[in-house]
RNA sequence: GUGAGUGUAGCUCAGUUGGUUAGAGCACCAGACUGUGGCUCUGGGGGUCGCGGGUUCAAAUCCCGUCACUCACCCCA
């Protein structure tokens, strides 16, 4: 009788091996994809003072912090985002040699409700780059974001990119401050759900627009897609400071970026704002065109501010994270996700007791052969042991039997066909490699 | 946090206007198959009907509460 029941929290959840293999091989192919570009890893705490979590990601960000004291009554929290600690390591470690581009992958959690493809607890891939104020370095991180899609093998995808200084300076052309301004950003934002149109009948109906501050903002959300585009925004607004920068800022960054032949994939999108406070100047954010509705897959942007709360000297910093979950569901729902629940693949069966020493030694010279090889635990009859094989999608079973151990050899079974043949034992590693190339 | 919906076997679901021992498919276990899985056939195990309370001679079914999940809003990865 149990006396407790096995259950987890709320927005928490198991992974099994059979999401845990591919899962970890999108893993490895993002992280090499980082070290393809000079991205070194790096590991920081999950729990962090409170105050160096507090304030930097808007007063929604305070809320959903994790944060509770404990046991010697310090105020602490669990990490929001990566890119908090990053900024806290940077000033905390001057002797790093700058720019510095790390690279970290690791769960972060939200006290926020859970719903479709939201979790409490859920794992971020971050690649930064701190030290530089180089358009290149923006360019560079954008295109990592690409590199990363390309590499997992996303047919489809759409990479917006703008530059906050655009949608400000033109809020502040229309007047707008504080709450409203961050009120026209959310309102802006919701141009994918509820188009163009809809997004000019919410100004009206929720941010209390005039039908002239519609009609500009109608004329400035027209604006995006190419250079030609950025280069008439320039002309158009000139005069406005802020904007001219933030358009000059982009152009040279969108510039870069053409030159590495992203054109189809990357446009501009002045309708862009983002959520995290922190970011100054370039902003993006990666989207699959199909499957539909599944949100943002790897999003980023610069935040030149962000270390300079923790050190004397301000460090320019911008930097992009893939959020792997949400991939791994876009990719599941277009099949291109192998399932598999065992990385084993070949099972060496045990036929008696007596004959588990070989069977070992067998399983052995394969593993030295470099192959993922498991011993049946059982002595039970064949049909079970292979039938564990069967379950478990171990391609390849091999069986020695007391016949082929008298003559040196064993028996090797191809699952998927049905094939087996005797084979001399010290060719056998050679043999099974060949059979599972077939697989 | 707000609104709506759904909770029946490990999974997907049936369960008629409340009415005997709550069903199916898949999965699992065993056998047919004494050196061989998948396919087929036969048999078997497994359910406090989310939880708590109420109405009733009688509740999976009706009512209230609660919890969990799903969808929309909000926000985001």
């Amino acid at each position: 009788m149990a006396s407790v029941t096995p259950r987890i929290l709320q927005g928490f959840r198991d992974y099994l091996p059979e999401t845990m293999i591919p899962k970890e091989r999108m893993l490895r192919t993002i992280a090499s994809t980082f070290e393809s570009f000079g991205y070194a890893p790096i590991q920081t705490p999950a729990l962090e003072f409170a105050e160096v979590l507090l304030g930097k990601c808007g007063d929604e960000g305070d809320k959903l912090l994790y944060r509770f004291r404990d046991n010697g009554d310090r105020d602490v929290a669990m990490r929001y985002d990566l890119t908090v600690p990053l900024a806290r390591l940077v000033a905390m470690y001057p002797q790093l040699p700058l720019p510095f581009k790390r690279y970290q992958i690791a769960p972060v959690w939200r006290g926020e409700s859970p719903g479709r493809g939201r979790f409490r607890e859920f794992l971020q891939c971050d690649a930064d780059i701190a030290g530089s104020e180089s358009a290149i370095a923006d360019a560079e991180v954008i295109q990592v974001g690409c590199a990363v899609l390309e590499a997992l093998g996303v047919p489809k995808f759409l990479m917006k990119v703008s530059n906050r200084k655009l949608l400000s300076g033109f809020a502040k052309t229309l007047g707008l401050e504080g709450r409203a301004v961050l009120g026209f950003f959310r309102t802006v934002d919701k141009i994918d759900k509820v188009g163009l149109q809809g997004v000019l009948d919410l100004l009206v109906t929720e941010n209390d627009f005039k039908h002239e501050a519609v009609e500009r903002t109608k004329e400035f959300l027209g604006y995006g897609g190419d250079l030609a585009s950025l280069d008439a925004l320039q002309k158009r607004y000139g005069s406005e400071e802020e904007i001219a920068r933030g358009a000059s800022e982009l152009r040279e960054v969108f510039g870069l970026l053409e030159a590495c032949g992203k054109r189809d994939n990357v446009v501009v999108d002045v309708s862009l704002a983002r959520g995290m406070d922190y970011y100054t100047s370039t902003i993006y954010e990666g989207v699959l065109r199909e499957p539909a509705g599944f949100g943002t897959v790897v999003a980023g942007g610069r935040y030149d501010g962000l270390v300079g709360v923790f050190a004397e000297k301000p460090v320019p910093a911008v930097g992009i994270s893939v959020g792997i979950d949400r991939l791994f569901a876009g990719l599941q729902e277009l099949g291109l996700v192998k399932e598999e629940i065992s990385p084993t693949r070949v099972l060496v069966a045990v036929f008696a007791p007596n004959l588990a020493p070989a069977s070992m030694k067998i399983a052995s010279d394969l593993r030295r052969a470099g192959l993922a090889v498991e011993v049946s635990l059982s002595t039970e009859k064949l049909g079970k042991q292979f039938k564990y094989a069967d379950r478990k999608r171990i391609p390849v079973v091999v069986i020695p039997g007391p016949d082929e151990v008298a003559r040196g050899e064993a028996t090797v079974k191809v699952l998927a066909s049905g094939d087996q043949i005797a084979v001399k034992q010290d060719a056998l590693a050679e043999r099974v490699k060949t059979l599972l190339q077939g697989v």
